[in-house]
DNA sequence: GATGAATGAGCATTCATTCAT
DNA sequence: CATGAATGAATGCTCATTCAT
């Protein structure tokens, strides 16, 4: 808990966040990723945050409102990584292989989704539920990571690491590999014993073998 | 919707439903599906079923009874396939190859999923929230799923067939690409162009070069 | 009150209304003619009437329907007697003079009026702010009047009874008048000594000897 | 509407009112007299007004404070002409004949309504539901208005112009006329075609015809 | 004097559930 | 069995007012 408190100060930190401010949102991020959206009431968050359920309101003028900014920071850092400038620059220089890349994409995001794991986990729950959410995960996320990917992927396929198989359906399968084993992790097991360096190691040999043109 | 009305009756049928019951359970199947469990109203129900508000709760005496009775049976006949008496001889006889057995598996599951994708969404959207509905799905799925995969992937290693890797991480590995095809389809572009045939076996490809032997 | 009570059944007599529905009803006409519609609360309606808040809402969807459902049978009913078939006829047979038609609607209205003060203060006061409330009040109330009366000043001006000036006028100053005794007596003066018959009497008259010609 | 806010000044010249004070007090009228005061928020005034919402309670300690301080200068200032120093002289000198007592009074008083009907508005509307106003009403414009009518009315029966009938129940007739030329003017058709000049001398006609006794 | 964040009581409205018919 | 009126707790949100800065 500390841990994530830390982090929340952190991922919200462009936004000037007065004491009170903060405490409603960690209030609410814990609510929401437990009880969800719905079922989570601004009574109760008011008081896990021991403020006035007013003083919700006048920072976030709806419950929807709040949700949002919640959720938004979190989708928009994301796909971090993917939006530094010279994109093609990057990869030629950083990354040689595929399995560099890919690996250096998995690691780095598995830190990130290990801090916000809370927000994500409110994210992918309300994503079916809230077109507003969904259009800007559409357009900050999905689209964005597509577009890199689908670089990324043309490069290795050039290079004749990767099958050439439609960048979408590459996408697809290595962000379902990754998700998985994230899902597994903190939803399906997360009081279980479980070797992050190994499974993490099993995942990435996997997509490399059912994605690469290995002889290896 | 006339298919899913079909399957509703069929899904149902060992329990001798009257005309309304069924009524209320298409209704709120619909309802769950679209807006969510907690966000649908038992009045709206009760609307779209053109029944009475105290119909509903003659037959479930909880609005989150209606939830378990809803999505109880899907979870029964997710697994069905895999929990056929002398599940080993089945595997022996109609199997020879893994190839064979995650096709067969795939495509049969493929048809199940589809009839029943509203139901399948709502118990995805509702699992992290409901302790009965997470108690149910570990014993009667995840359990028996990861007990007949553990003798199948035991049988294709064996075979010298499969990846020398823990089941369960094969399962996880397995289960990632298959639901992620579904999630693809149903959750992120469910409007857009995609062509099932090629992309299910793009998914069967890249699941078995991710976990069979190379002398393929 | 209990006069006050008597009426109101008889008011709302088409309407098929059960107990609880006319004890909501009253208690929103005292406390809306008491407090304002705005100042009256939902929960004050509820405990005047000895009913649960949520009746209230059963009944009537918001708080702006229940008001429109206590003012639009009054409004109605206001202009009553001049929606009568034949008007005319009716005209020529009841009334001779311009006198006798003006003593009958002040009289018959001031009944009308009396059994329905609480409700015509209420129509008065939100008749500025509800727009919905002023559209009825033209279609229904203020058209008609309008167009009977200007038929039966064509009908005394032809007789020589009434002086020629246009209708309009004519009605604006007979029904300030009018308008004016029942503001006098239940607004300004509601608890003064006040003699009916008197001022009454002296309202006639002054329209008279305003509008009339001067041969009497 | 600068000559709205041009006349809110003048209205207010002798209390000096900061810059602050007169912003809060045209955005109050103008929502008090647009949307009811119960229906305003201060919230509202405040934004309206540009200031803090803490700044009008700085100014007016409570809100019921902010519509006293708004309503009663006109109160005063209504009846003004009526509060000179000895009436009765000047009733001697200036007007002759009831007539033309009662066309200065109607035109001189028609200015100052016109410049306030805002104001104006929001008295009739709040008069019925606070004490306050209604007592200040009654004893700084009832009252005096009453008492000096009634020596008008006094003078004008000795000189044989004024029919002889208790003063209140000509003052009664007379304001109705008066008050429903304006209700008709401001409320009814506030944006209709009405010709002022032609209605404001129907209107007296017609209080002359009805309480005069000229043989005219 | 002016601000605006903070308050908590109060608001209209919705909800799952009950029960007399 | 089925109904739907009734409930009252709970909900998201607004309000006039206070007060530290």
């Amino acid at each position: 808990m500390s841990d994530q408190d830390l982090f929340d100060e952190e991922l919200f930190e462009g936004e000037e966040l007065t004491e009170k401010q903060k405490k409603i949102l960690i209030a609410a991020i814990e609510s929401f990723s437990e009880k969800g959206f719905a079922a989570t009431s601004t009574n109760e968050i008011a008081k896990k945050a021991g403020v006035a359920e007013g003083t919700i309101f006048r920072h976030y003028k709806t419950k929807k409102e709040l949700l949002l900014n919640i959720v938004s920071p979190v989708m928009a850092k994301l796909v971090a990584p993917f939006v530094i400038r010279d994109f093609d620059k990057v990869l030629n220089k950083r990354f040689d292989t595929f399995e560099e890349f890919l690996r250096a994409v998995f690691k780095n995001r598995h830190e990130f989704i290990e801090k916000n794991s809370q927000i994500i986990r409110i994210l992918l729950q309300e994503i079916p539920f809230q077109p507003e959410l969904r259009e800007q995960f559409k357009e900050h996320v999905a689209a964005k990571l597509f577009e890199r990917f689908t670089k990324a992927a043309a490069y290795y396929q050039e290079k004749g690491q990767l099958l050439e198989i439609p960048p979408a359906s590459a996408l697809r399968m290595t962000a379902s590999s990754i998700i998985g084993y994230f899902i597994a992790k903190y939803v399906i097991f997360p009081e279980s014993e479980w070797d992050d360096e190994v499974e993490m190691e099993r995942t990435i040999q996997f997509i490399l073998r059912g994605l690469g043109t290995e002889t290896k």
